[in-house]
DNA sequence: ATCCCGAGGG
DNA sequence: CCCTCTGGAT
């Protein structure tokens, strides 16, 4: 896709959308933490079902550990992966407790070193809770950059790299938001709303399902 | 490459 | 029924 072409697309996923932001409820950059942890293959709905509950009995690192692996497991066992994400969620916050004093470290390496937090999970921390310009590649960015043209790749990290060179700097905080909120409400999986979509004249699918 | 794993939609 | 959802660890 041409600089120009780039350009305009986000400036018009900006039109739509002057301020986006997670759908993920949240109070504390632990809470977000958690809730982005539990969001793996699972939906933000569902996420914020189950966190509702959740985080006014465990709102942060001290009171989840309290809880414990069972306790939290009856929080979230509407959400998919839940043995692994209990365990996960509790390991974490031991270390939270451990090496960082009870709080999120801003920092990818640190971030990267709790259990369940990979490279995706940790540049949606570093975006949404410290206001980084990183963007995370999820099943909806890495769908929206292969299918539109704007970043194609094999592998997520490839997309992540190209997405991070081809942005313009005006664009590079938000853009994590505009291109997942766009992914998940116009490019669908299933059945892209091309009809109804802001930048289809500058996209290289277009309508190829209709 | 495979496993984990429930809810919601078509 | 099938596919998808802000993946990570082995």
């Amino acid at each position: 896709m041409k600089k120009s072409v780039v350009e305009q697309f986000y400036q018009r996923l900006r039109e739509n959308n002057p301020a986006p932001t997670t759908e993920l409820a949240y109070a504390t950059p632990f809470q977000l933490l958690i809730a982005v942890i539990l969001s793996a293959q699972a939906t933000d709905v569902g996420v914020n079902k189950a966190t509702a509950r959740l985080f006014p009995v465990a709102p942060d690192a001290a009171s989840m550990l309290a809880l414990g692996e069972d306790g939290l497991r009856d929080y979230i066992k509407t959400i998919g992966l839940y043995r692994t994400k209990a365990k996960n969620v509790i390991a974490t916050c031991r270390i939270l407790l451990e090496r960082h004093a009870g709080e999120v470290p801003a920092d990818r390496a640190a971030l990267e070193a709790l259990p369940g937090v990979g490279r995706k999970t940790a540049n949606v921390v570093l975006n949404t809770a410290f206001g980084q310009p990183t963007i995370a590649v999820d099943t909806h960015i890495f769908r929206l950059g292969n299918r539109t043209g704007l970043a194609p790749g094999k592998t997520v990290v490839e997309v992540e790299n190209k997405l991070l060179r081809v942005t313009p700097r005006e664009f590079l905080k938000d853009a994590h938001h505009w291109l997942i909120l766009h992914g998940r409400y116009v490019c669908k999986a299933r059945q892209p709303a091309c009809a109804a979509c802001c930048v289809y004249d500058l996209c290289e699918f277009r309508d190829k399902t209709a």
